[in-house]
DNA sequence: ATAGGGTTATAA
DNA sequence: TTATAACCCTAT
């Protein structure tokens, strides 16, 4: 269908969209029929018909309610061309928001979409208006016989069958035609019919040959060709497209060359659920783009698999075809478990690429595991820079670095056991962190003063947290024992605590692994306590992800020999240099790395940034008057040590001699004149 | 211990 | 996106 579009002659196209859109037909086929029609056919209603066809699309879309923009959606623009004019859209709600909800609301689709002129049509040759001519009634297949039910014949004028060898027929879908009149379902088989037949030219030309071979069989085999074609209807359309309208439209696939022409497809649409599963994982953490990008492959993908299911031959044949073409001979078979899809390597459009064991795997397939490929990488990336920091923290403050320049790691001194030993306690480090952080946000209402003296550190979002995803959020539903009880014991935090909580969760998508973990490690007695298969598969992935060897054995041993109230693990983590309970490093530095420890004067953990703490009014006074007090004129380096301690019942008692240096620093930048 | 450049979080 | 303040790093 690639020429100039004729208004008249895409009446029928039109016609039938519109007439399926009515009928609530699923929207693999409504979309293949838009596909198929032009955009420039204004006249007709051809723009009115596909925005039918549109509305019942994005009603029909997952998670979406009538009136209601929400999630993906997809978006009808009239100015542009082809099928470029149905795209998915994110953030609906967002910038890209493109249908507002009054205008959802105003294009309601039940209320909305104005009668089909088909069914207009066929009232009117149902009522026997004389409006029609009597040609036209004959022609409609639609007859009032004298039992009163309407009946559905052949082209002509009597019951025999057609003989039209250009007729097949492609079932109806299995989903989303629901309820619909006779007419109707036969409709939608003219409409596959269509579809299909001029979308795929080798598919038309080997079906009819299928067609003719079985149609002479029949002959040669005596059988009756004119009682197998009973109760089909034959519609030349103006464009020379066959349409057939089955009897029942619900199980035509019975005829052989349909068989043959179908193949096998599977009947359940797996992979279609796995993949949406896949996408909606806050796991994938590819841009938006590419999101959009898998969206809308989904979305093709769909009435791909749509098409086949619709196409799918109940009568269990095993013949697989191509996809692409939908023709056999040497196939590649995707190799995922659940994935049916196969392939000619020249339809691919691409050379096809195997695995290292040779496998092939589709597109959709290739596509999605290099995505979890990458997500995976991703996390190993994260922890291991952090492994990297951490050492590289180590070595500066151990007499071990001594020799050299202490601001760089050299290669040859990160041994494989350091490193996992980093790891490890890298880890650790960040599961107190949260851990301590969760305690926090359960008590966000209150205040303490968490901080000892200089040198202690609360934390925020590690400086050498260079990944920025959004971490997942732990939902209310995190509820376990020892957590509860730790809440009632710890003494209560100040707001900025939580706010460097919240700066901490939301600041980096690693912590997500370690946020699984520390849920884990949250589980009294080192039992993990799970309320449904989800948090099961959370709380082993979390497991596995923490690198953490033997960490079984650590869990239990962790909780087991932790006899400590939740108020001395507070403590703990107050007097911690690094904000490092001991209550997790504890048991960790057990699993055989006490022994490096012994060399090792601090904790290694990344060197967290401080919250952010404004200074006052009155901190900004008291060190004016240090700076007013303590500046001489000969001597250009300024003494912030005595500044500091001149001032430290005022500053706040995070607050060092560099800090003041750069308040100042800042003061003067702002107003010189201070 | 300090200076100064660099980094990061956050509000506008 | 940008400006700014708070904080960090490193040379001296």
């Amino acid at each position: 269908m690639t020429s100039s579009p004729n208004a008249s002659s895409w009446l029928p196209w039109i016609w039938a969209l519109e007439t399926l859109a009515y009928n609530h037909a699923d929207s693999s086929l409504l979309i293949d029929l838009m596909k198929l029609i032009p955009d420039n056919v204004v006249d007709n209603g051809g723009n009115v018909a596909k925005e039918s066809a549109f509305l019942r699309i994005l009603e029909g879309f997952p998670g979406s309610r009538k009136g209601e923009c929400c999630g993906d959606s997809l978006k009808l623009d009239s100015n542009a061309g082809g099928f470029g004019s149905l795209k998915l859209l994110r953030k609906c709600s967002g910038r890209n928001h493109e249908l507002s909800e009054s205008e959802m609301l105003r294009l309601d689709v039940d209320t909305g979409l104005p009668k089909c002129t088909l069914r207009k049509l066929k009232d009117m040759i149902l009522k026997d208006s004389h409006l029609l001519p009597s040609y036209l009634k004959e022609r409609s297949g639609l007859l009032k016989c004298s039992d009163g039910v309407t009946k559905r014949l052949p082209e002509g004028s009597n019951c025999d069958a057609a003989e039209n060898p250009k007729v097949r027929d492609l079932s109806s879908g299995k989903r989303g035609i629901n309820d619909l009149t006779t007419a109707n379902e036969g409709m939608v088989s003219a409409c596959r019919e269509l579809i299909v037949y001029n979308a795929y030219p080798d598919v038309k030309a080997a079906t009819k040959r299928k067609w003719d071979t079985f149609c002479t069989q029949q002959v040669i085999e005596g059988n009756d060709s004119a009682s197998f074609h009973e109760n089909r209807h034959v519609e030349d359309t103006s464009g020379g497209i066959v349409l057939y309208s089955g009897r029942d439209g619900s199980n035509l696939d019975s005829e052989p060359w349909a068989k043959s022409f179908h193949g096998d497809m599977p009947s359940e649409n797996v992979d279609d659920n796995h993949r949406r599963e896949i996408l909606s994982s806050d796991d994938i953490d590819h841009d938006e783009n590419d999101d959009s990008i898998a969206r809308e492959d989904i979305l093709l993908e769909t009435q791909n698999s749509d098409s086949q299911d619709s196409l799918a031959n109940v009568n269990g044949t095993k013949e697989q075809l191509c996809m692409m073409c939908k023709l056999g001979d040497q196939l590649l078979v995707c190799s995922s478990g659940s994935c049916q899809r196969v392939v000619h390597e020249r339809c691919l459009g691409f050379a096809p690429t195997f695995d290292a064991k040779r496998r092939f795997y589709c597109p959709f397939c290739a596509y999605f595991r290099a995505v979890s490929e990458y997500s995976d990488s991703k996390k190993q990336y994260a922890l291991t820079k952090n492994a990297l920091l951490s050492f590289k923290n180590r070595l500066r403050n151990s007499d071990i670095s001594g020799r050299g320049d202490r601001n760089h790691v050299r290669d040859s001194e990160v041994s494989d056991k350091c490193t996992e030993q980093n790891n490890l306690e890298n880890v650790v480090s960040r599961v107190n962190q949260v851990q301590s952080m969760m305690r926090m946000r359960e008590k966000s209402s209150v205040s303490c003063d968490l901080s000892s003296r200089v040198g202690e550190r609360d934390v925020t979002c590690g400086g050498n947290m260079a990944d920025k995803q959004n971490a997942e959020t732990i939902g209310s539903s995190v509820y376990c024992q020892s957590t509860k009880e730790q809440v009632q014991k710890v003494p209560e935090l100040d707001v900025q605590n939580c706010k460097a909580y919240n700066s901490l969760h939301g600041g980096s998508k690693q912590l997500a692994v370690v946020e699984k973990l520390q849920k884990v490690l949250q589980q009294p007695n080192g039992v993990i306590l799970v309320t449904n298969n989800e948090e099961q598969k959370i709380a082993l992935r979390a497991v596995k992800d923490s690198k953490v060897p033997d960490s079984d054995k650590y869990l239990k041993i962790s909780h087991r020999n932790d006899p400590r109230t939740g108020a001395d693990r507070e403590q703990d983590v107050s007097n911690q240099p690094h904000v490092l309970p001991r209550e997790l490093a504890k048991p960790l530095r057990s699993l055989g790395v006490q022994k490096q420890e012994q060399h090792i004067p601090y904790p290694s953990v990344p060197q967290y940034r401080r919250k952010k703490v404004p200074w006052s009014d009155a901190e900004e006074e008291a060190l004016k008057e240090g700076v007013r007090r303590f500046a001489s004129d000969n001597n250009r380096t300024m003494p912030w040590k005595r500044i500091l301690e001149f001032g430290a019942q005022i500053f706040e008692k995070h607050r060092t001699a560099i800090d003041l240096k750069d308040k100042w620093r800042n003061m003067c930048k702002a107003s010189p004149v201070v």
